[in-house]
DNA sequence: TATTGTTATACTCTATAACTATA
DNA sequence: TATAGTTATAGAGTATAACAATA
């Protein structure tokens, strides 16, 4: 199944990969601090705060929400039930499918994504926006494209999302 | 310390930060599967194999493994247990410094590294590298540099690795 | 006193599988 | 039967703080 003999990457290659690596971990763990710091919310919890806030009716369902955060199914279950422990979310059956649980941002959910928006653009200009400069987001935008679409197309794990194939 | 208003992001800005952030996601899980699948590695493990193999003995002090791991260093103590159960590594007592501990990878470690390399660097061609073609590589290198060292200059996280601020 | 590393502990998060309920 | 979601469980990994040993 492996190739014969991977080629192996050439210093430029390793540097695209290092470097992107680099630059995504570093982000990742300051916008998880300031997160945490300013509003005590984990980085998931945020994106699907923020998600919820732009939704027409700052509604969703659970299924909805899932594709969005690639996680399992029971760790957004988790998740929901952290908020809604904290009061940023209320989980109900939903109207037309009784299956579906629709999950809706309150006001105390909003105001936490208020109260942490500014430190969490401050840290986005700071470390990745600013640095790139007009241009280099520009760049980036370009740059990324292909491969997310790319990524988009191949099944990201085939193991994963596939619920028909029980051929063991 | 916030900005009276943070100036809302624009839709480039925005782009170009999910793009960042999807596309190391999902490379990041890839790799992750992939060596886990393949040699039963996670990828901190595979990141310290690999910067060991590349060390002139082999060898490595647990506080320069820990630079290169962001981690805290029973974070890392704890990833070198595994990989000296596992056989992957020794540690002894360094020569020099009877305080230091030199982590030396062993033959079958090394071995793992062979048998997980060619598949590791297949997800990155397939996932990365080929979406992006050469001049995209090029680009991407160029872009990220900049970003990179403003980070690395700017401290990652001024809480962290700082021993002597016992001010309290 | 500062540094290196380990340990004990508690915590967060995740995935798997089994389960319930509805379509 | 398939889908939506929950729960129980088990496991990986991390950070904090206290610790021992060396410089």
């Amino acid at each position: 199944m492996a190739t014969a003999a991977a080629e192996p990457l050439d210093d430029g290659e390793l540097a695209a990969f290092f470097a992107l690596m680099e630059v995504s971990s570093n982000l990742q763990h300051a916008v998880e601090q300031q997160l945490r710091t300013d509003g005590d919310v984990s980085c998931v919890q945020f994106l699907i705060l923020a998600r919820l806030r732009d939704s027409p009716e700052g509604e969703s369902r659970m299924t909805d929400l899932a594709d969005l955060v690639v996680y399992s199914r029971s760790a957004l279950t988790y998740q929901a039930a952290q908020m809604e422990k904290a009061g940023f979310i209320t989980r109900s059956p939903s109207v037309n499918d009784e299956r579906s649980t629709t999950v809706k941002i309150t006001d105390t959910g909003r105001e936490r994504v208020e109260k942490v928006l500014p430190g969490h653009i401050d840290v986005l200009r700071r470390l990745l926006l600013n640095p790139l400069g007009p241009q280099g987001v520009t760049t980036m935008n370009k740059t990324l494209e292909c491969v997310r679409d790319a990524m988009r197309q191949t099944p990201p794990r085939s193991a994963a999302p596939r619920a028909s194939n029980k051929q063991k």
